[in-house]
DNA sequence: GACTGTTTCAAACGATCGATTAACACTTAA
DNA sequence: TTAAGTGTTAATCGATCGTTTGAAACAGTC
C-alpha cells in the first residue's frame, strides 16, 4: 500500500483533505477554508458537494471505514458449530484474528500519513462518537465483534453470554489502549520508536488473551 | 461525595463550568462565553483570571487531575524487596490496585456531572494530549505506572522489563478500554446501564489480569 | 452556434469567536 | 480624604467561521 497519489477529482481530493485535517485538529478545530486550500479547491465547493461541513465530516468518516477493508476477509468463515476439530478451529481463529487486527488495523502503513489520519479519526469517533456516526461506527465494529464472539464462545462454552462479553472486551481492550496510547505509552517508556518488534507484541497479545480468557493449552507453566 | 455545591468565588466557578463544558464540547467546541454563563460570570473575566481561553483550560485539567486523589493513596507502599511473603504481598496488592483503580477511578460517582466530565476530560487527554498539557498528565500517571510495575516484576521476576512493560499495558488497557468506550458498549449489548454489577466487573478484570499475567494460582482449570 | 446543466470561482454575508477596553464598585492604605 | 489596587461589567475590536450568491468556465446536445 504506497502512499497513494492524490485524486484528480475534486470531490475526493476536498474528502482526503478532510480526513487528513480532521485528523489532525479535529472537527470543530478545522476551517473548510484549509481544508479546501489543502485540495487546492474552493472553499464554497464543501457546500455544494456535501451540503457542508458536516456532511463533508460525514463523508470522510464513511471513506475511512470503507477505506480498510476489513481484516477479516482473510480469515476463514465464523466457525462451524459443533464439528469436530472446532475447538482447535476456534483457538487458531482467534489467533489468526489477533494477529490481523494488529497488523492490518494498527500498524497498516506508518508511511502513509492518510491511513494514520485515518486511524485517529477512527479512534477519536470510538471514544466519543458524534451523534450522527454512531451508526456508520456500528455498522463497521459489528463484524469484529461477532467473530470474536464466535470464537470465544467455543474456546469457553461454560461462560454466559456476558461473561464472553467481558473476555472480548479485555482482548481487543489490551490491543486498542495500546494503539490509542501510543503516544503517552512512547514517552513513558522514552523511546519514541517504541513498538521495535511487532511480532513480539503481537506474541505477547496472543498470549496474554489466551491465558487470561482461561484456555488451558496456553499455560505452560511460566515455571514457579 | 455528593454533588458538590457550586463553589461562591468567580475563579472556582469558572473552572468549573469549564470543566462541563469543554468535557461535553471539546476545547475548540466551546466558546468562552458559553462557560461564562454557566458560571454566571462575565466572559471578560477568563482572560482577567487565566489569561485567556488556553490558560482557563489548562487550569481546568490540573484541577481535574488533582481533583480525584489518588487511589493508591488507600494502597500500602509499592513493596518490601525480597522480604518473605512479598510475592504473596504484590499478588494481593495488584488485586487491591485493580479493585480501587476500577472504582474510585472508573466508576467515582455517576450521579455528579462534574466527576463524570472529569473522567471524559481526562480521557480524551489521555488519547490525544494537547502540547501544553502533556507534562501534567505524565505526572500523574507515573506513580500508577511505578506501583503496577512493582507488582508485575515481583510476580513475574523471569521477565525483562519491556514483557512486564507489556502485561502492565494489558492489564490497564482493558479497564481503561472498557471505560473509554462504555458509550459504545452499551450500545452493542442494548442496554444503557450496563455494568449493573459493579463486583462482578471487578473480578473479571482481576482473573482476566492474573491469568493473562501468568500467576499460577489465578488458574484454576476452568474444567475441561 | 445557441441552449442546458454541471462544476468552479471570487466576493461577500451575517454570525460568532477570543481578546481588549474603559468605566464602575469596592476594599485597603496612606 | 485621597490614592491605589482588585474584581467585575457592558461594549466593542478585528479576525475568522460556515454559508450564500452571481457569474465565469466547461461539457454535452440539438
Amino acid at each position: 500500500m504506497a502512499p497513494s497519489p492524490p485524486p484528480q477529482d475534486t470531490r475526493s481530493r476536498l474528502i482526503e483533505s478532510a480526513i487528513l485535517h480532521f485528523a489532525a485538529k479535529g472537527y470543530d478545530g478545522t476551517g473548510i477554508r484549509e481544508i479546501a486550500k489543502g485540495a487546492k479547491a474552493n472553499s464554497a465547493l464543501v457546500t455544494y458537494h456535501f451540503c457542508g461541513k458536516e456532511g463533508l465530516f460525514l463523508e470522510a468518516l464513511k471513506a475511512v471505514f470503507s477505506r480498510k477493508t476489513s481484516p477479516l476477509t482473510g480469515l476463514q468463515p465464523p466457525l462451524p458449530a459443533d464439528a469436530p476439530g472446532a475447538r482447535q478451529a476456534a483457538l487458531e481463529g482467534l489467533q489468526a484474528y489477533l494477529r490481523a487486527f494488529i497488523t492490518e488495523l494498527m500498524f497498516c502503513d506508518a508511511r502513509d500519513p492518510l491511513d494514520e489520519a485515518a486511524m485517529v479519526l477512527m479512534a477519536r469517533e470510538m471514544q466519543s462518537p458524534s451523534e450522527a456516526a454512531a451508526p456508520v461506527l456500528m455498522a463497521h465494529i459489528e463484524p469484529y465483534v461477532t467473530y470474536l464472539m464466535a470464537c470465544l464462545s467455543q474456546l469457553r462454552p461454560d461462560l454466559d453470554e456476558e461473561a464472553l462479553f467481558l473476555m472480548g472486551n479485555s482482548i481487543q481492550g489490551q490491543v486498542l489502549h495500546f494503539r490509542n496510547s501510543l503516544g503517552i505509552i512512547r514517552l513513558l517508556r522514552g523511546n519514541p520508536a517504541f513498538p521495535e518488534n511487532l511480532e513480539k507484541l503481537i506474541q505477547h497479545f496472543i498470549d496474554f488473551s489466551l491465558r487470561g480468557l482461561g484456555v488451558p493449552e496456553a499455560f505452560p507453566q511460566p515455571r514457579n
